[in-house]
DNA sequence: GTGAATGTATTACAGCTGTAATCCAAATAA
DNA sequence: TTATTTGGATTACAGCTGTAATACATTCAC
């Protein structure tokens, strides 16, 4: 079974972008960044280049202009890229991950809510 | 105030060691990874003096030899990646992140009461 | 048909990373 | 005292990343 590619920082906002969308031509992706990022679209089309030289993405020429598409699912790509953020910062235990984010005091009283839910849901 | 210097991954496994003891010798450091890594030597003063150069760490000449210290807490360090990670991969929401991780079934039935259990205490 | 625009391919370049090796000075052994 | 060892400083080098610019080819407007 084949693993993801490494999906570097900038790359991941290319991705999403496909993976809301698929296909888009290169000039859908560079406007659909635009709002969020100040890259210029040359850069946009080296990240381009890039995914599918990693073969994270690929294209097929519809009317003269290239669409892309994804390879991997997001799916794939969160797990993979959270299991190995987990181990390198926390030793691969998801535990002291919630805790720590609990001490943050990042969550409301309704998320806790929720996530209690969603836990009761998994025991039931 | 003054934000954590980004730490690699390699970097990191030098930084857990100078967090569970400090200070250490860079001998030390090096017989701690020799188990968890092949790394030589070499590599490993390389990373100290990387550590160094981008103040995660510090260093003082106790008996001819440097005594190597960390600069940052575990703590901070923890929670700048934590926060960096779940930006990038979830656009900041911790829940989803949690959903994820209870599909994959990766926690038992154990760390799911456990979870509650920490939930709860949050509520109380 | 020729120049302008547009999309694609190639090239650029510095900083970070992984992974060391080499050089040098001080201490130690003989 | 001289050769060896050892620790620290400097250098190496390729691959990945961020961030594009330039070169080239095709198409479209005149």
């Amino acid at each position: 079974m084949t693993s993801v590619p490494h999906i570097s920082d900038a790359e991941w906002e290319v991705m999403k972008v496909l993976w809301a969308k698929t296909p888009c031509t290169a000039n859908e992706v560079i406007e659909a960044l635009a709002d969020q990022t100040d890259w210029k679209p040359k850069t946009i089309r080296t990240l381009l280049n890039r995914l599918a030289l990693k073969q994270a993405i690929s294209y097929s020429q519809e009317n003269k202009v290239y669409a892309y598409f994804p390879l991997v699912s997001e799916d794939e790509c969160v797990k993979s890229e959270t299991t190995s953020f987990l181990k390198r910062i926390y030793g691969g235990a998801f535990k002291p991950l919630l805790v720590n984010f609990l001490k943050e005091d990042h969550l409301s009283q309704e998320d806790i809510q929720e996530l209690k839910n969603i836990l009761d849901d998994k025991t039931k």
